[in-house]
DNA sequence: TATTGTTATACTCTATAACTATA
DNA sequence: TATAGTTATAGAGTATAACAATA
């Protein structure tokens, strides 16, 4: 059976992206854009600096995100109180109800997923997955710092 | 407790991602072509018609991905027997190769995530999330239907 | 007429390298 | 000298629309 927590996993993946995707269909806003919303409304106002390392993209990669959205309206740069090198990024207002909506349409689809396990199964279930998550978590770090031994 | 399942789906689905990069880090490969890969290996020979709909994605996008994989050598494309417009596509020795070594990898990750698990929470825990896919899946089958009413 | 795959065109995400303005 | 962001260039994934060959 466990063969197959890998492929539970994967479409768990593949349904979530398509369930986002609806969820900011007619916008102009695409994954990558909805990350570094979701950036930003965790962080408050940030630097490109900081939303590239928290995302872990280029600089230039976020430059073009940041341009994407302020086209739209979804953030806005201003200048940074004390290094004149470097912008501050925030959510408008518009932004800011947009990812309220999506945190609220979040837990309701969390609640919803949660509700079809038994009831006297729930705290199991969510701590297996926590559990795995973390040693997830742990390999990938190990993995990377093996590659990339302390610098 | 809930509301947190969803970050920790999404912090798996990230973290898989790398997992993965790093399985073919050093071959042309990219997140799309081993896609298509899994597919063939899935399913067999198959028309590019037939990828493009398990992938749900365009038939030019599949052009290419089938360009790029077959100048790595990992694809070979042939006659389709009847239908002279189609053309099947097929893993080589190779790509068979190298797809059992990934097979074999995920199995040992399956394997080592949940023996993390108390033996005797796992059979709850796999249950559980096997709830969780079914019943996403049928929220994203509901909400395309709903959108695109039988044709 | 409908379908398979390709050509044409365009947008997005991603990266590295060079450059400007500042620390 | 080092850092923040932009310009320049390039590869990859994605889509739609038009077209050729074949069903």
């Amino acid at each position: 059976m466990s063969t197959d927590l890998l492929n539970q996993l994967f479409a768990i993946n593949e349904l979530m992206r398509r369930d986002m995707a609806r969820a900011f269909a007619g916008t102009p806003l695409t994954e990558s854009r909805v990350a570094v919303l979701w950036t930003l409304r965790m962080s408050g106002a940030s630097t490109q600096r900081d939303i590239a390392a928290a995302l872990d993209v280029s600089g230039k990669n976020v430059s073009l995100l940041i341009d994407a959205l302020e086209n739209g309206g979804y953030v806005r740069r201003t200048a940074h109180p004390t290094d004149r090198r470097a912008v501050l990024v925030e959510l408008t207002d518009s932004a800011e109800e947009f990812m309220t909506t999506m945190q609220r349409e979040h837990g309701e689809l969390a609640a919803t997923l949660v509700s079809e396990i038994p009831a006297d199964e729930r705290a199991t279930v969510e701590r297996g997955i926590a559990t795995i998550t973390a040693k997830l978590q742990q390999l990938v770090d190990d993995a990377a710092n093996t590659e990339d031994p302390k610098p």
